[in-house]
DNA sequence: CTCCGGATCCTCT
DNA sequence: GAGGATCCGGAGG
C-alpha cells in the first residue's frame, strides 16, 4: 500500500489538532503515526478512529467520553493542548491509545482504533506474537497500542515530538464512512452520537458488530 | 462463519 | 464494589 504523507512544521500540525475532534478525528484517517525506539521503529497507518468530547462543550455532552464528569488524575492528558497522547489501562491487561485535540483546557481526543503497520512488521510480530495476518496487528486499539509500545507510561507525552512522529495525509480522505461508535455502553454508544470514522474497504477496520440484544 | 466466556486490575463511585 | 473506548480461544452451525 502506497503511504502518501507531508511533513508539516510541529506548530501547523498542533494548530490543525486544535479543532475539536469531531472534525479532526476524519483528517487524521491516513495519517501515519510513528515510534522510535532502542527495540527499532514501527509506523502505523491509521483507518479507523473515533472521537471523545468533554465536559466543556455543554451543546454536545458525551457520556461515552472519559472526560464526562470531569478531570481526574487518569483523563488529565485529555484536558492539556492538542497533539498530546492521552493513553489508559483497560480491562486488566490492554492499553488504549488517543491523540489530544482541542485547545487546552477542554478535553477533546481522538481514539485510535486501527492502522496498517506500513514500516517495523517484524517488530510490530515480536511485540503481537499471536498475530495470524499482517492485518491484525494493528486491527483494533489495544492492538495497535501495543504495536506501538504505548503503555500509560507515554500518556501525556507529545505525539508531535521525539521518539513519537506523526504526519498527515499528503490529500486529506475524500470518502469516509462513519457510525456509532463500538464498545460503548449507554447512550454515548448510540447512533445519536455517530463519531466513529473510517476509510471504506480498508481490511484493517473491524468489521461492524451491532451491540448484541439480549432477552431478560 | 458466529457466539460466548474468561482473563485481570485500574479507576471512580 | 462494580464495570470497563478489548482480545482471544473454544464450541457449535
Amino acid at each position: 500500500m502506497t503511504v502518501s504523507t507531508s511533513p508539516m512544521a510541529p506548530e501547523q500540525l498542533r494548530e490543525l489538532l486544535s479543532g475539536d475532534a469531531r472534525s479532526v478525528a476524519p483528517q487524521l484517517l491516513g495519517s501515519v503515526l510513528t515510534h522510535h525506539s532502542h527495540e527499532g521503529t514501527v509506523a502505523v497507518r491509521i483507518t479507523e478512529v473515533e472521537a471523545y468530547m468533554g465536559p466543556g462543550d455543554s451543546s454536545h455532552p458525551d457520556p461515552g467520553s472519559h472526560a464526562f464528569r470531569g478531570p481526574t488524575v487518569r483523563n488529565a492528558p485529555m484536558f492539556s493542548p492538542a497533539g498530546r497522547l492521552y493513553v489508559y489501562f483497560t480491562y486488566g491487561m490492554h492499553y488504549c491509545a488517543n491523540i489530544v485535540c482541542g485547545p487546552a483546557g477542554t478535553a477533546s481526543a481522538v481514539l485510535l482504533r486501527a492502522g496498517e503497520v506500513v514500516e517495523g512488521q517484524h517488530l510490530a510480530l515480536v511485540r503481537r506474537p499471536t498475530s495470524k495476518s499482517a492485518l491484525d496487528l494493528a486491527g483494533g486499539p489495544a492492538r495497535l497500542a501495543t504495536t506501538l509500545a504505548l503503555t500509560t507510561a507515554d500518556s501525556g507525552r507529545d505525539a508531535l515530538a521525539d521518539p513519537f512522529e506523526l504526519r498527515l495525509p499528503s490529500v486529506p480522505a475524500t470518502e469516509f464512512m462513519s457510525g456509532p461508535r463500538v464498545g460503548v455502553s449507554g447512550d454515548g454508544g448510540s447512533a445519536a452520537y455517530p463519531w466513529r470514522f473510517w476509510l471504506p474497504g480498508d481490511p484493517t477496520v473491524s468489521r461492524y458488530k451491532a451491540a448484541k440484544v439480549r432477552r431478560a
